[in-house]
DNA sequence: GATTAAGTAGTTTTT
DNA sequence: CTACTTAATC
């Protein structure tokens, strides 16, 4: 390579050696290893607008691949800043996104219209619920969660229905079963003109594969590929990447021209870190990044080691832990940014003593002068979030759950973007189904088997059918009530031709009856209903005024590809709640992380899957190297999982971390004594502050002192003896909540 | 066919 | 415990 111009040195200014190198290397195919907070996405977009700064590329020509839209967004951001101008005609986008829209360009080969709907899992779960009743499965014991996972993970190995038949095992009923379900199930989506999830990548590799001249179409626009989060791939993205990066074949290869000579494929860049891989759930292939030099021969690998995000203490905690992995390529991360405080460990009593904790915690950060937003409480499961929200209302902290029941899962929700979806794709006939009888018209379970039944017979969509209600033989006021339906839906299919989606929306949801519906009901719920509506016709109101040729298929997938992670606001002020999968690829100055117990991290389900505990082991490495600051983990003794209460015991991952890393804080050891726990744990917990305050009562008006907070006044006492907790005024003006049984209280 | 009541099962992680 | 499905009644 010639030498770098003197104009483009500013893009190696503050890299280390490794990343310098990384941003300069030029070949078919890039390995970047990039340990946790090794400054990957500094790499990845200098490495962008090096290559655009030397002219070797246009933004056009450059196909990034993110995890989440909000990292996509940050990227783009990060390159413009960097060039110096827009990066428009750049493709920063997730798999899903990237495949949704070539597929929209190529679904008339595919036997789609380009306006097909992407089926998300909920509507997966619902038709496949219907399949599954018309197979007969009922008493084989199929879920419908159950046969979507098995299809899914088919799926993402790229084996369709066929495939998966000749595999099954015919003796065994629920493979038969999920066989005859799986190509009832792809032929209605063909039906319905819809893809699922899985679809929209393994639809895509079977395009560029079936249509070698689809592919030298894209290769000749791609002419770099860069992949992040490459350790969380699976079989069909890593066959998708190849698509882009194979020869073609002899009669569609590219050639230059002035040359003569044949174009190569893309060249390809991928960025990874096989610690934090965490979705084999997923199908992700851990394999796909340890193998990277074996797939791609003549690749170069890049190893980036040295950490800017965290202090050293948290770092040495985190490679404790994951050092305990075998087969694992070895990686020390290091920083030279000081040890920091220790890592610390809270051991509390129940699931609300650690609330406590932990809210305390946040909140005299907070007072001394940690913003919110730069905090998190992350937990292996979402259900752990009950008792910590019950405490941060009480302590008034504003918080934000992120992912959980996504608003955009909501039943409302769901209802309204069905309307649309029915409007936008005339053979959805799911999303029909779904609002036939929403708001009740009299059309009930038997009326519309036989408007399905009719339509299936004739060859046409629910929609057709609904405007030949006469041809089914009902009474007069049926047959008025399926004509209605019917006209109404073509009636807002005509207004979207003219009017933006949120206009239709609104009209939708008037002339169907359901907003006036919910205005009528007496029930609270619904007037909470009608609130979400409207934030959702606001939003929708919004996108409408950004993107003003947006169409109604446009905005429906755009919010079925949405990640929990891009929910994430920085501005908002809030403390954020997460799983450790949705942390990952983010960092905090303050990190808590609970609940780390034996059989919530590792999770209990993890022990009998093969490579479970170690995938348990990178989920635990990946939260703790989120923490730029000061991180804190907690467990509790016993938690109330649903309505039985249990005694865990510390997670095996906590023995790993060497004492000397961590400062323990919390409940006494003689309760400690009654869970069981590895020998290894012995010793590692200190008998701090030893407390018992026996059957200590406390009533209303009661006078008390507290070790720290001084004098006060019982406000309020709740639960039962030894979990009761009593909520104190204290006389310097603060009001806490305390475990009568062990805060460092005296009756006064 | 709709509404209400009772019973049941389910709780890992997500594009 | 709750959210949801299924069963029984109006």
């Amino acid at each position: 390579m010639s030498r770098v111009p003197a104009e483009i040195d500013p893009l190696l200014e503050g890299l280390n050696p490794e990343q310098r190198k990384a941003v300069l290397y030029r070949g078919s195919a890039l390995l970047i290893v990039a340990g946790a907070g090794s400054g990957k996405t500094r790499v990845l977009t200098h490495r962008i607008a090096h290559l655009l700064a030397t002219k070797e590329l246009w933004p056009s020509q450059i196909l990034s691949i993110t995890f989440t839209n909000k990292a996509a967004a940050e990227m783009r951001e990060r390159v413009e800043s960097l060039i110096g101008q827009s990066a428009e005609g750049m493709w920063i986008r997730t798999f899903h996104s990237a495949c949704l829209q070539i597929l929209r360009r190529e679904a008339e080969r595919l036997g789609h219209d380009s306006n097909f709907t992407v089926y998300d899992t909920g509507d997966t779960r619902a038709l496949l619920r219907r399949l599954l009743r018309e197979a007969g499965a009922e008493d084989a014991d199929i879920k419908p969660q159950q046969a979507a996972a098995m299809i899914s993970n088919a799926k993402n190995e790229l084996k369709d229905a066929e495939d998966f038949a000749r595999n099954a095992d015919r003796s065994n009923p629920r493979q038969r079963i999920v066989a005859e379900v799986f190509q009832a199930y792809t032929q209605e989506l063909k039906r319905n003109n819809a893809f699922d999830f899985d679809d929209l990548i393994a639809e895509t590799v079977n395009l560029l594969r079936a249509f070698p001249e689809v592919r030298a179409r894209y290769q000749k626009k791609f002419r770099h590929v860069l992949i992040d989060e490459y350790q969380d791939t699976n079989h069909a993205q890593y066959a998708l990447i190849r698509e882009f990066t194979r020869p073609l074949p002899p009669e569609h290869q590219l050639v230059n021209e002035e040359t003569g000579e044949v174009m190569p494929p893309a060249d390809l860049t991928v960025v990874g870190d096989s610690d934090q891989s965490i979705y084999a759930f997923r199908g992700a292939d851990i394999r796909n990044i340890t193998e990277f030099e074996r797939d791609f021969p003549g690749a170069e690998t890049i190893l980036l080691e040295q950490n800017y995000r965290s202090t050293q203490n948290i770092l040495s905690a985190a490679n404790a832990v994951i050092s305990q992995n075998p087969y694992r390529p070895p990686k020390n991360l290091w920083t030279d940014s000081g040890a920091g405080e220790k890592v610390t460990l809270f051991t509390g009593y129940d699931e609300r003593n650690e609330a406590a904790f932990v809210v305390d915690q946040v909140k005299e950060l907070h007072e001394s002068g940690t913003n919110y937003r730069d905090m998190a409480v992350l937990y292996r499961v979402n259900a752990l979030t009950l008792s910590l929200e019950n405490e941060l209302k009480v302590q008034r902290v504003p918080y934000v759950v992120i992912g959980g029941l996504k608003f955009f899962e909501r039943k409302e929700i769901k209802d309204a973007l069905a309307y649309l979806a029915a409007i936008s794709n005339a053979r959805d006939d799911e999303a029909v189904r779904r609002i036939i009888n929403v708001p009740a018209r009299g059309i009930g379970d038997k009326t519309e088997a036989k408007i399905s039944q009719f339509a299936r017979s004739n060859e046409i969509s629910i929609r057709q059918a609904l405007l030949r209600s006469q041809e089914l033989g009902l009474g007069p006021k049926l047959t008025g009530a399926i004509d209605e339906f019917g006209k109404l839906l073509n009636e807002l299919d005509a207004m979207s031709a003219s009017d933006g989606p949120a206009d239709v929306l609104k009209q939708a949801l008037i002339k169907s009856g359901y907003r006036s519906e919910l205005e009528i009901s007496r029930d609270p719920q619904d007037e909470a209903r009608l609130e979400n509506l409207d934030a959702l016709l606001g939003q929708l109101y919004e996108w409408q005024a950004k993107f003003p040729e947006g169409t109604l298929s446009d905005y429906l997938a755009e919010v079925t590809l949405a990640a929990a992670a891009d929910e994430i606001v920085d501005d908002s002020g809030n403390l954020s709640l997460m799983t450790l999968h949705t942390a990952k690829g983010l960092e905090f100055d303050q990190v808590f992380m609970i609940g780390i117990e034996q059989g919530t991290l590792p999770h209990v389900r993890a022990f009998d899957e093969p490579g479970g505990l170690q995938e348990e082991r990178r989920l635990m490495y990946v939260g703790m190297t989120r923490a730029k600051k000061k991180l804190t983990l907690s467990h509790a003794l016993q938690r109330t999982v649903f309505g039985s209460t249990a005694s865990m015991a510390p997670s095996s991952f906590l023995s790993d971390i060497p004492p000397e890393l961590l400062e323990n804080v919390g409940t006494e050891r003689s309760i400690a004594a009654t869970a069981p726990r590895p020998s290894k744990w012995e010793g590692a917990i200190t008998a701090s502050s030893i407390r018992d305050n026996k059957d200590l009562e406390l009533a209303l008006n009661d006078r008390i002192n507290h070790e720290s907070f001084g004098d006060g006044t019982v406000v309020g006492v709740t639960g039962t003896p030894p979990k009761q907790t009593a909520e104190v005024s204290f006389d310097s003006g603060v009001t806490k909540r305390l475990l009568v049984k062990m805060a460092p209280i005296t009756k006064l």
